[in-house]
DNA sequence: TAGTTGACCGGAA
DNA sequence: ATTCCGGCCAACT
């Protein structure tokens, strides 16, 4: 059984994250199998530089944005052009 | 191989 | 309400 990496389990939870929607970094972790690994769900969206992945989706327990490849500000952009916000 | 870092979370002061 | 602390996991050096 090849079983998916971590990684690539996030990768491809938030893939799948529809437009308009906005997923937790706890929510990811918790669909990725590991439910404590939020940190690592961060660490990971941020080297994974890939377009397919809309890594802007994913926000915060607290209800922030937190932090963004390209800056918060475009994060929080992208979010309210998606409805999301 | 081991130690440090960080796009976090939850509880305590 | 805001600020501080420890815990958890993967990637980096």
């Amino acid at each position: 059984m090849t079983r998916k990496t971590f990684t690539e389990k996030v990768l491809h939870v938030v893939k799948n994250i529809p437009r308009g929607k906005t997923l937790t970094y706890k929510e990811v972790a918790n669909r990725a199998g590991s439910p404590n690994a939020s940190r690592a769900v961060g660490s990971i969206l941020k080297q994974n530089y890939n377009p397919a992945i809309p890594c802007h989706r994913v926000i915060r327990s607290d209800g922030e944005t937190g932090e963004y490849n390209r800056g918060r500000i475009e994060k929080i952009r992208k979010l309210k052009a998606e409805g999301a916000i």
